[in-house]
DNA sequence: TGTACATCAGTGAACGCGCGTTCACTGATGTAC
DNA sequence: TGTACATCAGTGAACGCGCGTTCACTGATGTAC
């Protein structure tokens, strides 16, 4: 509402407005905690500029949050790689599934446009997303072909399809994950201790007999 | 658009037209694949009733929303007490984590609206939901109930709560079959290899050893 | 060094749309006398 | 048996809103001569 000064960029630093634009969608995501907040207007109105000035960056509205969606890719790989152990395969899946949970309960926003939301990228987005070293699902993708290697995972599992493996413990964490993010007045009582039963099922469902 | 001839309900009958509202919401669910096709006006139309009509029997759009939701929680409640095996609570186990699947994969905008959009119920609905022995969590915690008394489960296990418990088996199935319905075009290969994969994490995870 | 000009970043006004919701109403139907 | 009337199911028209998007434009800025 209130006019935000915002000074013309200089001939040839047009790109600046576009990661303005990415940073202010962000934050109205995270202030209004709804991603149907995320408007043209509403982002126009929060970079200081008008609606048209968009378009000059985003073919339009969904171009716009596909953008926001990778960036919420990027830095949440960051977290993943910055929780792994390279050390102790065994400790790195288990620190990667707390991480995992956390970053879901404190940016439940950002959890929801990657992972909850309508919003799909296409097949070729997520393939290079997926078989990205550095994204979230490299790091898994690596931890899994440790534990492999460590000789503490059961047979079955070792002969498994990495990715394939990849998938089911991801999905493992994303379980719970989605549920408290999707629906916080479910009455989860202690959401930790089930975090923490969430790991053990998934260690005990993983390693050798 | 094509106005559908709708006689007008006798005196004392005004309750039919709720009934109306609600399969009319829950066919435009189906039929559009989207939540944000229900509007107030587009059910009145696929009734064949005019707007003001719909707020005789619900006081906001919201409120319909949720009254299709715990319409799906009842229908959806039915296929899991139909998958049970009353005789063999290990098979009842497996039976369930499959039905859940497969009801998700063909129903994925009602498992949407139950279990992945913004649309939550409050606690106090939850908890009736959750305290049903009908309901789909009703199965699961006799189903949990069973299984700890069949004397198979790690001691651990035993010991814990049965909401506890159950929160983790839902999360479970819930974490695959989530990703299914929200990203359909992650390039999955082979969904129903990925369902026997996590029922067997699932098992593994459960049993003593 | 001065100036004409192309380029570039952004504007202002408007488009048509569908939405949730409110309001005063109408007219058929059952009921009381 | 006939009629006045209250009730009830639903209507018609309108409200104000915010949205995505398009269009022709403006005016500052760097550059070529």
């Amino acid at each position: 509402m209130t006019p935000v000064a915002r000074p013309r960029s200089r001939r040839g630093e047009g790109e600046r407005l576009r990661d303005e634009i990415l940073t202010a969608a962000d934050e109205l995501l995270v202030e209004t905690a709804s991603e149907d907040a995320v408007s043209i207007r509403a982002v126009a109105d929060a970079v200081g500029v008008t609606p048209p000035s968009i378009y000059r960056h985003f073919p339009d509205k969904t171009s716009l949050l596909v953008a926001v969606c990778l960036r919420s890719f990027d830095s949440f790989a960051e977290v993943m790689r910055d929780a792994r152990d390279p050390d102790d395969p065994l400790e790195s899946l288990r620190a990667l599934a707390l991480a995992y949970v956390r970053y879901g309960l404190e940016h439940p926003e950002h959890y929801r446009i990657m992972f909850l939301d309508r919003l799909d990228l296409s097949a070729e987005q997520y393939a290079e997303e997926l078989m990205s070293e550095s994204s979230s699902f490299g790091v898994l993708i690596e931890t899994v072909r440790s534990l492999k290697a460590s000789g503490i995972l059961r047979p079955e599992l070792v002969a498994m399809d990495d990715f394939h493996l990849g998938v089911l413990l991801w999905s493992s964490v994303h379980g719970l994950t989605s549920l408290f993010v999707a629906k916080p007045n479910l009455p989860w009582a202690d959401q930790e201790a089930l975090v923490d039963g969430a790991c053990d099922l998934i260690l005990n469902g993983v390693l050798k007999r």
